[in-house]
DNA sequence: TCAACACTTCGACGCTTGTCTAAACGTCTA
DNA sequence: TAGACGTTTAGACAAGCGTCGAAGTGTTGA
């Protein structure tokens, strides 16, 4: 991937992303219930997006439970939805984890 | 605290600790309630231990609902309770939040 | 045009969870 | 010993959540 490096003067595409109170409240329930998790994790290891079809659970699971866990991720932030056609595309969204686990490591690491 | 350094060659206190699904499962729904949250971050930001009549949502909910999340932290171990006298003092447990963050970048972050 | 397909919305169903009050337990101190 | 105090347990309640089937929406392709 391209954004392992980080240009000295690029101030704009990686600004760090701090997340509301809300916002934090909301990727915590997400990632809080197993299933959702492991939807989230196959979007996050499919390199690009895949559609919601794809997913492995999509055959343990209702389409309609998929359909809500999917909004619920997509409304944290963790991940996106982009039409194409008769699919929808998820895309994880690496930026909000990231300042989810920063968050996290602020408000318990008062020390170091 | 002491153990802010590392020595080289201690082999065995500092172990990675890799959580179990439901381990990892009863951390994520922990950390999912703002209350709950609210009174970890406190506990961490003590440093040592702190009895539980010193939380600041002690006058904000009722002792049983207080007792509740800290027994919900603690099965989850993101905190230790150790009886001292008629109080009981909370102690963090930054390991647990640490593999709890680690499995986090592991499962969502293939690549990198 | 029409049927198949990928998803979404709706309404409902149980189970879980955060919260409370009341009572109980264990420990300290007067 | 008795009361005060910190905490836990039991029981109950409302709200929220995960799940489903059924119906709806929009798109593709025969």
């Amino acid at each position: 991937m391209s954004s392992g490096h980080k240009r000295d003067g690029d101030p704009v595409a990686e600004e760090p992303l701090e997340l509301s109170d809300r916002q934090f409240a909301a990727v915590a329930k997400a990632l809080s219930d197993p299933r959702r998790f492991g939807i989230l994790s196959e979007i996050a290891a499919s390199e690009g997006a895949l559609p919601c079809c794809a997913l492995s659970d999509a055959d343990k699971v209702s389409a309609a439970t998929i359909s809500h866990h999917i909004k619920e991720l997509e409304t944290s932030g963790l991940i996106a939805t982009v039409r194409n056609g008769r699919f929808v595309e998820l895309v994880f969204q690496r930026t909000t984890l990231v300042a989810y686990m920063r968050r996290l490591s602020r408000s318990l690491a008062p020390g170091s």
